[in-house]
DNA sequence: GTAGAACCTGGAGTGCGCTCCAGGTCAAGC
DNA sequence: GCTTGACCTGGAGCGCACTCCAGGTTCTAC
């Protein structure tokens, strides 16, 4: 991912803390704290030692906002990014981490929608109760 | 749900909080927590003062549960359960709550899919990598 | 009737993922 | 050059959902 292919890289643009927060929905004390836990490699700084989050900071920010909202832990996070920063030869660890979050968020989401089958099945018996009252079909009020 | 059809209930079975645990994967101090909270309406109790959860108190549990793992708060289950304590003229609130539930839950599951395809072209992108230093594509090791 | 396991209570403690704070530095506009 | 707002740091604090603890009571099996 270093390595590779030497594309010619665009300007760089260079974002300040507040518009990766709003590009992100992070805020801006998280996005400190990802830095701080080793989530993100630090981050480039001006002269006057604020952060400035170039492309691939950003691409990497959404990446892992894919794993946190697929229920990755801030520690399981914390190995990838590990292993990422070791470069190349993790490939192999990195891709087996994705695999079993994969099959571990498809078991996850079965579940969410055996679920959510059962809440229709309830929700439809809320709704039968509810006429069953508004048509008086049950007795006194 | 308390009136309506006077079904001859059965000798009530009775359980103890361990079994219940163990039935339900909840910890004793969870069911504990659950009832102090209000999540629970008072369990019956022996003459010394024990737990025994009937059949009703189990199926409530599930229930809880399936909120619980469909993600629902536990302020928000407090405030079905007191919906559910008030009786049957709280139908319609119940209901309301269990379709916004019901449509939050959508959005998340289709969230989860959108980014579980994200996650696979990710593997493959890495799998392609990996096939890449293996088969030595890329030049010097 | 007694040992030991299971249970009770109120309240303190834990781990996670942020979020806030104090006290200071930096930068852009006037 | 000064104000004002954005930014910096280390560290404390928070809300959630439990989990654990101490000290006591009850139940079961012998």
């Amino acid at each position: 991912m270093t390595s590779g292919h030497p594309l010619p890289r665009d300007p760089e643009p260079s974002l300040t803390i507040a518009q990766v927060a709003e590009r992100t929905g992070l805020s801006h004390d998280t996005l400190r704290y990802y830095e701080k836990a080793g989530l993100i490699e630090r981050v480039g700084r001006t002269t006057g030692n604020q952060r400035r989050y170039d492309t691939a900071d950003l691409a990497w920010l959404e990446f892992l906002l894919r794993l946190r909202e697929t229920g990755m832990s801030i520690a399981d996070m914390q190995c990838f990014a590990r292993l990422r920063a070791e470069g190349d030869t993790t490939v192999a660890d990195r891709l087996a981490m994705l695999r079993e979050h994969r099959a571990d968020l498809a078991g996850r989401i079965r579940a969410l929608r055996r679920n959510a089958a059962a809440l229709d099945d309830k929700i439809d018996h809320y709704e039968r109760l509810l006429h069953e009252r508004q048509t008086g079909t049950d007795g006194p009020a």
